[in-house]
DNA sequence: CGTAATTTTGACTCCGCTCAATTGGCGTGG
DNA sequence: CCACGCCAATTGAGCGGAGTCAAAATTACG
C-alpha cells in the first residue's frame, strides 16, 4: 500500500518531530493522553530549529508566527525599552513555551537569546489554534500554560517591588533549584548559564550586588560558588533568607 | 407563542446583561462582528455582579470558576506572599478582565478588591471556552488578551527591575492617562482611586517616597495635585522624566 | 461633628549603586 | 605549551537615593 512506500527519510523526520515520542511530553503537553490521541497532536511541531549559544531565536519588534517549546539548552528574554535600556525578563528552559508574548499583538515584544547551545521545536501559532479548537485538552492545557505564564510573572513583579536584594537572591537560587529538580538534574548543584549582569537585570540589582550577595551566602555557609558552579548547602536556610521580614517582627 | 410568553423580567435581565448591547464591546470583545454573531456571544455573561467598594471579588486561594469584565468601577489586585508580605500587582478598570491568573492552577492565585463601588459581567469559564472552541473570532481575541497581560506584567517587570523612582511613578501616570483617554475620559485631569500606599506598592517604593515625588512634581510643573486629584500639565515633561537615562549621557 | 485614616514634610540612616582596581578563567595564536 | 588578551567576577571605598521614624496637617467618614 502507498503508506508503505514512504521513504525512509520522511519517517526519520515525523519520528524526530513527534510529540507523542518526546520525553519532555509531560512539560508541555496535557497529561492522561491515550496513544492515540497523542499522536493527533503530532502535527503542531511543524519543525525543530536548533539555536547557538549567543544567537536569538527572535527579536522584539519581529512578526509573531509561532511558539516554540524548548528541547533542550536555556534562553533568557529581554525587554528593550525606548532609551535602550535592556531588562532581563525570564530564564527558559527545557519544556519551556517561549513567544506567547507576540500573540497580543502580532509582533514579539521580547527578544529571545540562546545561553547555551539549544533546539526548540517550531509550533506555527495557527496550527495551535486550529487543533486546541477541535481537541479540549489541547485548548485547556494551553489556557493554563498561558495562565501560569501570567503568575510567574506576577511571581516576579512581587520578587522586585517588595524584596530586598539577598532577598531576591535566595528566592532565585531556590527557584531555579527547583526548577532543575523537576527536570532530573541535581536540585544542589548545578552551573549557572548566565552571567552576574544577567542574573542582576532580572533581579533588579547591579552586578557587584549579585557577586557580593553569592559571597556573602558563601561566608554563611548556605552556598558554595566557584564563578558559574553553585552548589546549594542550605536550601531550608535560602528559604528562611528569602520569606525573612525586613524588620525582625 | 411560548417565545412570546417570556416574562417581562426575563427579557430586561437579557437585555442587561447582552454584550451585543454593550458600550464596552469594543474593550472585551473582538471587533468587526455582525449583530449576529454578536448575539451568540451574549451567552458568555452569565450574569452581572456588584462589588462595593472594599469589598473583593475573589479572594487569593479561593476555586477558579470564571473570568469577570469590569464594566465600570475600579479595581487593584494584590498577592499575599508566604510571610504575609502584600503587593498590588495592577489597577484595572472597565473593559479589563481579571481573573486570568486563575486559570493555571484552578485557584486564584490573587485578590481582587473593588476601589469604588462597581459592576463586572461574570462569564463562567467552561462558557467561555466552549464558545471560543465553536467560534473562531473569540477564541483568536481570548488569546489576545492572555497575552497582553502577560506584555503588560513584563512592562511591569521592566519598570521595577531597571527604573529609579520618579521614573516609576511618571510612567505611572502617564500609563493612567492613556488607559482613561481611550476610555473616553480627560486625559489630563482625573481622580486617583488608589492611596499612596497602594501605589507605592504597586510601583516598589514606600508611601512617603510617592507622596514626596507628587510634591516635587509639582514643584517642576509637570503636574498638579491636591490628595486625590490630579491634573497633568506637562505630558511630554512627564515622558521626559520616564525615559531619562540614569546618568546624563 | 469628632475620630480615624491618609497625606505631607522633616531629619536621619542605611542598603545598594558608582567608580575603580584586581583577580581569575578561557580561548587563540605564536 | 605558554603568553597574551579579553571578558567575567570579586572586592573595596565612598556616596546618594530611598527607607525609617516621627510629627503635623488635612481629609474622609460613620
Amino acid at each position: 500500500m502507498a503508506a508503505m512506500n514512504v521513504p525512509a527519510l520522511a519517517t526519520l523526520t515525523r519520528l524526530r518531530t513527534a510529540c507523542s515520542q518526546c520525553n519532555l511530553r509531560e512539560l508541555c503537553l496535557p497529561v492522561g493522553l491515550s496513544s492515540e490521541e497523542l499522536s493527533t497532536l503530532d502535527n503542531m511541531v511543524s519543525t525543530r530549529r536548533k539555536v547557538r549559544r549567543g544567537d536569538s531565536l527572535f527579536y522584539g519588534g519581529e512578526p509573531f508566527s509561532a511558539l516554540y517549546a524548548v528541547r533542550f539548552g536555556f534562553f533568557k528574554s529581554t525587554l528593550t525599552s525606548g532609551d535602550g535600556r535592556e531588562q532581563v525578563t525570564g530564564f527558559y528552559m527545557a519544556g519551556e513555551l517561549l513567544g506567547l508574548d507576540g500573540i497580543g499583538g502580532e509582533r514579539h515584544t521580547c527578544t529571545l537569546t540562546a545561553l547555551e547551545d539549544s533546539e526548540v521545536c517550531v509550533m506555527p501559532f495557527a496550527r495551535v489554534e486550529e487543533l486546541s479548537r477541535r481537541f479540549e485538552p489541547l485548548q485547556r492545557h494551553f489556557h493554563k500554560v498561558l495562565s501560569r505564564e501570567i503568575v510567574r510573572d506576577q511571581g516576579v513583579m512581587m520578587l522586585l517591588g517588595s524584596m530586598r536584594a539577598e532577598e531576591r537572591l535566595a528566592a532565585f537560587l531556590v527557584n531555579l533549584s527547583q526548577r532543575l529538580t523537576a527536570r532530573g538534574f541535581s536540585a544542589s548543584e548545578f552551573v549557572l548559564r548566565m552571567t552576574r549582569d544577567e542574573i542582576g537585570s532580572y533581579l533588579g540589582m547591579k552586578l557587584e550586588t549579585v557577586s557580593r550577595l553569592f559571597s556573602r551566602f558563601q561566608e554563611d555557609g548556605l552556598i558554595e560558588v566557584h564563578q558559574k558552579h553553585v552548589r546549594i548547602i542550605d536550601i531550608a536556610g535560602l528559604k528562611r533568607v528569602m520569606a525573612q521580614a525586613h524588620a525582625a517582627s
